[in-house]
DNA sequence: GTGGTCGGACGATCAATCAA
DNA sequence: TGATTGATCGTCCGACCACG
Protein backbone atom coordinates (compact mmCIF):
# COMPACT_ATOMS: atom_id res chain seq x y z
CA UNK A 1 0.00 0.00 0.00
CA UNK A 2 1.11 3.01 1.11
CA UNK A 3 4.82 3.23 0.49
CA UNK A 4 6.23 5.93 3.20
CA UNK A 5 5.25 5.23 6.79
CA UNK A 6 6.35 5.96 10.10
CA UNK A 7 4.79 4.42 12.63
CA UNK A 8 4.92 0.96 13.75
CA UNK A 9 2.01 -1.37 13.82
CA UNK A 10 1.54 -3.67 16.87
CA UNK A 11 3.68 -6.88 15.48
CA UNK A 12 3.51 -8.26 18.72
CA UNK A 13 -0.21 -8.31 19.22
CA UNK A 14 -1.55 -9.23 15.61
CA UNK A 15 -5.08 -8.35 16.77
CA UNK A 16 -6.44 -9.91 13.09
CA UNK A 17 -4.10 -12.90 13.20
CA UNK A 18 -5.65 -16.44 13.63
CA UNK A 19 -3.69 -17.26 16.01
CA UNK A 20 -6.03 -14.78 17.95
CA UNK A 21 -9.40 -16.41 17.71
CA UNK A 22 -10.92 -14.67 20.62
CA UNK A 23 -10.22 -11.12 19.27
CA UNK A 24 -13.50 -11.28 17.02
CA UNK A 25 -14.04 -7.74 15.83
CA UNK A 26 -15.31 -8.75 12.68
CA UNK A 27 -17.66 -11.20 10.60
CA UNK A 28 -17.91 -13.09 7.23
CA UNK A 29 -19.47 -10.43 5.61
CA UNK A 30 -17.18 -7.96 7.42
CA UNK A 31 -19.75 -6.48 9.61
CA UNK A 32 -18.96 -5.84 12.79
CA UNK A 33 -19.65 -8.28 15.52
CA UNK A 34 -21.28 -5.45 17.48
CA UNK A 35 -23.58 -5.03 15.10
CA UNK A 36 -24.89 -8.47 15.39
CA UNK A 37 -27.75 -9.67 17.66
CA UNK A 38 -26.22 -10.35 20.66
CA UNK A 39 -27.70 -13.33 21.20
CA UNK A 40 -26.54 -14.64 17.87
CA UNK A 41 -23.04 -13.23 18.00
CA UNK A 42 -20.77 -16.16 19.70
CA UNK A 43 -17.71 -14.38 21.53
CA UNK A 44 -15.58 -16.79 21.24
CA UNK A 45 -15.31 -17.43 17.60
CA UNK A 46 -12.92 -15.45 14.87
CA UNK A 47 -14.66 -16.29 11.38
CA UNK A 48 -13.17 -15.29 8.30
CA UNK A 49 -12.72 -11.40 7.11
CA UNK A 50 -15.17 -10.60 4.22
CA UNK A 51 -13.65 -8.23 2.03
CA UNK A 52 -15.98 -6.33 -0.82
CA UNK A 53 -14.89 -7.37 -4.28
CA UNK A 54 -13.73 -3.46 -5.61
CA UNK A 55 -13.46 -0.99 -2.90
CA UNK A 56 -14.02 2.22 -4.05
CA UNK A 57 -10.94 4.75 -4.60
CA UNK A 58 -11.60 6.92 -1.81
CA UNK A 59 -11.72 3.23 0.26
CA UNK A 60 -8.90 2.02 -1.62
CA UNK A 61 -6.27 5.13 -0.70
CA UNK A 62 -8.10 5.12 2.83
CA UNK A 63 -7.49 1.50 3.33
CA UNK A 64 -10.92 1.88 5.40
CA UNK A 65 -13.59 -0.65 4.75
CA UNK A 66 -15.77 -0.32 1.74
CA UNK A 67 -19.22 -1.94 0.55
CA UNK A 68 -20.45 -3.00 -2.85
CA UNK A 69 -22.86 -0.18 -3.15
CA UNK A 70 -22.21 3.36 -4.96
CA UNK A 71 -21.89 5.14 -3.63
CA UNK A 72 -20.58 3.31 -0.91
CA UNK A 73 -21.53 4.34 2.65
CA UNK A 74 -17.89 6.08 3.48
CA UNK A 75 -18.31 8.06 0.53
CA UNK A 76 -21.78 8.97 1.50
CA UNK A 77 -20.32 9.59 5.45
CA UNK A 78 -18.07 12.24 4.45
CA UNK A 79 -19.98 13.87 1.50
CA UNK A 80 -18.26 12.73 -1.36
CA UNK A 81 -21.19 10.45 -3.06
CA UNK A 82 -20.55 11.18 -6.16
CA UNK A 83 -16.48 10.19 -6.00
CA UNK A 84 -17.36 7.36 -5.16
CA UNK A 85 -16.10 4.93 -8.16
CA UNK A 86 -14.67 1.32 -8.37
CA UNK A 87 -11.12 1.27 -8.44
CA UNK A 88 -9.44 -0.52 -11.49
CA UNK A 89 -7.33 -4.13 -10.71
CA UNK A 90 -4.71 -4.75 -13.15
CA UNK A 91 -4.78 -8.05 -15.03
CA UNK A 92 -2.82 -10.55 -13.35
CA UNK A 93 0.36 -11.93 -14.41
CA UNK A 94 0.28 -15.11 -16.42
CA UNK A 95 2.89 -17.48 -17.50
CA UNK A 96 4.16 -17.98 -13.93
CA UNK A 97 5.44 -20.85 -13.42
CA UNK A 98 5.13 -23.25 -10.34
CA UNK A 99 7.01 -26.19 -9.02
CA UNK A 100 5.32 -29.70 -7.97
CA UNK A 101 2.64 -29.56 -6.56
CA UNK A 102 2.59 -31.18 -2.92
CA UNK A 103 -0.58 -32.56 -0.68
CA UNK A 104 -1.31 -30.28 2.15
CA UNK A 105 -3.14 -30.33 5.28
CA UNK A 106 -3.91 -26.62 5.97
CA UNK A 107 -0.71 -26.39 7.99
CA UNK A 108 1.83 -26.65 5.22
CA UNK A 109 2.51 -30.32 5.52
CA UNK A 110 2.47 -33.00 3.11
CA UNK A 111 -0.59 -35.09 3.72
CA UNK A 112 -3.15 -37.39 1.82
CA UNK A 113 -6.40 -35.52 0.14
CA UNK A 114 -8.83 -34.99 2.56
CA UNK A 115 -12.98 -35.26 2.04
CA UNK A 116 -15.09 -32.86 3.37
CA UNK A 117 -19.26 -32.91 2.95
CA UNK A 118 -18.87 -30.34 -0.13
CA UNK A 119 -16.86 -32.37 -2.60
CA UNK A 120 -14.16 -33.13 -1.21
CA UNK A 121 -13.56 -29.68 0.34
CA UNK A 122 -12.44 -29.37 4.03
CA UNK A 123 -15.39 -28.00 7.06
CA UNK A 124 -14.30 -24.48 8.19
CA UNK A 125 -13.69 -25.62 11.49
CA UNK A 126 -15.11 -22.38 13.60
CA UNK A 127 -15.38 -22.62 17.11
CA UNK A 128 -18.48 -21.01 17.51
CA UNK A 129 -20.06 -23.64 15.08
CA UNK A 130 -19.35 -26.27 18.58
CA UNK A 131 -22.88 -24.93 20.04
CA UNK A 132 -25.06 -24.55 16.79
CA UNK A 133 -26.52 -27.94 15.65
CA UNK A 134 -29.04 -27.62 13.23
CA UNK A 135 -28.46 -23.43 12.41
CA UNK A 136 -31.59 -22.51 14.13
CA UNK A 137 -29.66 -19.53 15.54
CA UNK A 138 -28.01 -18.42 12.85
CA UNK A 139 -24.32 -16.44 13.26
CA UNK A 140 -21.86 -15.77 10.91
CA UNK A 141 -19.80 -18.35 11.53
CA UNK A 142 -21.52 -21.25 10.15
CA UNK A 143 -20.94 -22.84 7.10
CA UNK A 144 -18.35 -24.14 4.93
CA UNK A 145 -15.73 -21.99 3.48
CA UNK A 146 -16.71 -19.18 1.33
CA UNK A 147 -13.67 -19.62 -1.09
CA UNK A 148 -13.60 -20.55 -4.73
CA UNK A 149 -14.14 -24.43 -4.57
CA UNK A 150 -17.91 -24.12 -4.73
CA UNK A 151 -17.70 -21.28 -7.08
CA UNK A 152 -18.99 -22.26 -10.47
CA UNK A 153 -21.81 -24.47 -9.49
CA UNK A 154 -24.15 -21.99 -10.03
CA UNK A 155 -26.02 -21.30 -13.30
CA UNK A 156 -23.24 -19.80 -15.80
CA UNK A 157 -22.20 -16.58 -15.19
CA UNK A 158 -24.03 -13.63 -16.53
CA UNK A 159 -22.39 -10.58 -17.71
CA UNK A 160 -21.20 -8.49 -15.33
CA UNK A 161 -22.07 -5.56 -16.86
CA UNK A 162 -25.37 -6.51 -16.14
CA UNK A 163 -24.97 -6.88 -12.58
CA UNK A 164 -25.57 -4.44 -9.53
CA UNK A 165 -24.94 -6.20 -6.00
CA UNK A 166 -27.50 -7.03 -3.76
CA UNK A 167 -26.31 -5.73 -0.77
CA UNK A 168 -28.77 -7.20 1.96
CA UNK A 169 -25.68 -8.82 3.60
CA UNK A 170 -23.85 -5.73 4.52
CA UNK A 171 -26.25 -3.03 5.84
CA UNK A 172 -27.69 -3.14 9.77
CA UNK A 173 -30.94 -1.75 10.40
CA UNK A 174 -30.66 -2.49 14.14
CA UNK A 175 -30.26 -0.07 16.15
CA UNK A 176 -26.60 1.73 15.85
CA UNK A 177 -25.14 1.83 19.16
CA UNK A 178 -25.43 5.08 21.00
CA UNK A 179 -22.41 5.95 21.24
CA UNK A 180 -22.88 6.47 17.41
CA UNK A 181 -19.45 6.32 15.21
CA UNK A 182 -16.04 6.02 16.32
CA UNK A 183 -13.47 6.78 13.70
CA UNK A 184 -13.93 4.38 10.51
CA UNK A 185 -14.55 1.33 12.44
CA UNK A 186 -18.00 1.28 10.03
CA UNK A 187 -20.05 1.85 13.30
CA UNK A 188 -22.38 3.78 10.83
CA UNK A 189 -25.49 5.51 13.30
CA UNK A 190 -28.79 5.17 12.87
CA UNK A 191 -28.65 8.73 11.49
CA UNK A 192 -26.09 7.98 8.33
CA UNK A 193 -28.06 5.10 7.34
CA UNK A 194 -30.93 7.34 7.20
CA UNK A 195 -29.45 9.43 5.33
CA UNK A 196 -28.04 7.09 3.05
CA UNK A 197 -31.54 5.62 2.83
CA UNK A 198 -32.51 9.09 2.30
CA UNK A 199 -30.57 9.58 -0.52
CA UNK A 200 -30.34 5.76 -2.63
CA UNK A 201 -33.71 4.20 -1.23
CA UNK A 202 -33.83 2.06 1.27
CA UNK A 203 -31.78 -0.93 2.72
CA UNK A 204 -32.11 -4.27 3.76
CA UNK A 205 -32.64 -5.31 7.27
CA UNK A 206 -30.40 -7.73 8.76
CA UNK A 207 -30.30 -10.75 9.00
CA UNK A 208 -32.66 -11.10 6.50
CA UNK A 209 -35.14 -13.61 7.35
CA UNK A 210 -36.39 -15.61 4.13
CA UNK A 211 -34.72 -15.24 0.70
CA UNK A 212 -36.24 -13.11 -1.72
CA UNK A 213 -35.30 -14.05 -5.02
CA UNK A 214 -34.68 -12.13 -6.87
CA UNK A 215 -34.73 -9.70 -4.30
CA UNK A 216 -37.70 -7.21 -4.94
CA UNK A 217 -35.43 -4.23 -4.10
CA UNK A 218 -31.59 -3.23 -4.37
CA UNK A 219 -31.58 -1.71 -1.36
CA UNK A 220 -28.54 0.34 -2.22
CA UNK A 221 -29.29 1.17 -5.37
CA UNK A 222 -30.27 4.78 -6.51
CA UNK A 223 -33.36 4.22 -8.19
CA UNK A 224 -33.12 5.11 -11.42
CA UNK A 225 -29.93 2.43 -11.73
CA UNK A 226 -30.61 0.14 -13.77
CA UNK A 227 -31.96 -3.48 -12.40
CA UNK A 228 -29.84 -6.52 -12.80
CA UNK A 229 -30.16 -9.53 -14.47
CA UNK A 230 -31.19 -12.30 -12.70
CA UNK A 231 -31.43 -16.28 -13.29
CA UNK A 232 -35.07 -17.20 -14.51
CA UNK A 233 -34.28 -20.09 -12.12
CA UNK A 234 -33.18 -19.30 -8.38
CA UNK A 235 -29.75 -20.78 -7.76
CA UNK A 236 -30.63 -20.85 -3.84
CA UNK A 237 -34.42 -21.47 -2.21
CA UNK A 238 -33.14 -21.61 1.35
CA UNK A 239 -35.75 -19.96 3.41
CA UNK A 240 -34.40 -20.79 6.75
CA UNK A 241 -32.19 -18.25 8.60
CA UNK A 242 -29.32 -20.40 8.87
CA UNK A 243 -27.16 -20.58 5.77
CA UNK A 244 -28.83 -17.54 4.27
CA UNK A 245 -25.74 -15.41 4.35
CA UNK A 246 -23.66 -17.41 3.21
CA UNK A 247 -25.76 -18.46 0.48
CA UNK A 248 -26.25 -14.53 -0.76
CA UNK A 249 -22.81 -14.75 -1.03
CA UNK A 250 -22.23 -17.11 -3.24
CA UNK A 251 -24.84 -15.95 -5.21
CA UNK A 252 -22.84 -12.50 -5.85
CA UNK A 253 -20.00 -14.42 -6.14
CA UNK A 254 -21.51 -16.35 -9.18
CA UNK A 255 -22.76 -14.08 -11.09
CA UNK A 256 -19.19 -12.62 -11.90
CA UNK A 257 -17.73 -15.92 -12.93
C1' DG B 1 -13.96 13.06 19.60
C1' DT B 2 -13.03 12.68 14.88
C1' DG B 3 -10.62 11.84 10.81
C1' DG B 4 -6.24 10.70 8.29
C1' DT B 5 -2.28 7.64 7.58
C1' DC B 6 -0.30 3.33 6.87
C1' DG B 7 2.09 -1.57 7.82
C1' DG B 8 0.98 -5.79 7.08
C1' DA B 9 -2.25 -9.82 7.92
C1' DC B 10 -5.10 -12.22 5.39
C1' DG B 11 -9.02 -12.82 2.01
C1' DA B 12 -10.16 -13.40 -2.93
C1' DT B 13 -8.92 -14.73 -7.28
C1' DC B 14 -7.32 -17.52 -10.89
C1' DA B 15 -3.53 -19.67 -13.81
C1' DA B 16 -0.66 -23.61 -13.39
C1' DT B 17 -0.52 -28.12 -12.29
C1' DC B 18 -2.29 -32.57 -10.96
C1' DA B 19 -4.98 -36.67 -11.24
C1' DA B 20 -8.74 -39.49 -12.61
C1' DT C 1 -11.68 -32.11 -17.63
C1' DG C 2 -12.47 -31.09 -13.03
C1' DA C 3 -9.96 -30.55 -8.74
C1' DT C 4 -6.25 -28.69 -6.28
C1' DT C 5 -2.45 -25.74 -5.32
C1' DG C 6 0.00 -21.70 -4.77
C1' DA C 7 1.20 -16.99 -6.39
C1' DT C 8 -0.57 -12.62 -6.92
C1' DC C 9 -3.25 -8.81 -5.93
C1' DG C 10 -6.40 -6.33 -3.16
C1' DT C 11 -8.95 -5.23 1.11
C1' DC C 12 -9.10 -3.36 5.43
C1' DC C 13 -7.86 -4.01 10.71
C1' DG C 14 -6.21 -1.50 14.12
C1' DA C 15 -2.49 1.30 15.98
C1' DC C 16 -0.92 5.73 15.85
C1' DC C 17 -1.10 10.61 15.08
C1' DA C 18 -2.89 15.33 14.19
C1' DC C 19 -6.30 18.52 14.69
C1' DG C 20 -10.11 21.23 16.46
Amino acid sequence: MSLSGTHAPDRDNPPNSASYPNMQSVTDSGMPMHMFPLSTVSTTSRSKRKQVKNACTNCQKACKKCDECRPCLRCVKYGHPDQCVDSQRKERKKGVKRGKYKKRDGKGNNVEPVDGPFLGMPLLQSPSTEHLSTGETYTESVGFEPSSYHYGHYPPAIPKSNVQMYCADYYPMQEATSSAHSGDNHEYTSQHIQDHQRLYGPVASYPPTTIQYPPSQLPCLPHHAPQPTYYSTPPYTKSSTAGIQERMTDYDDSVYR
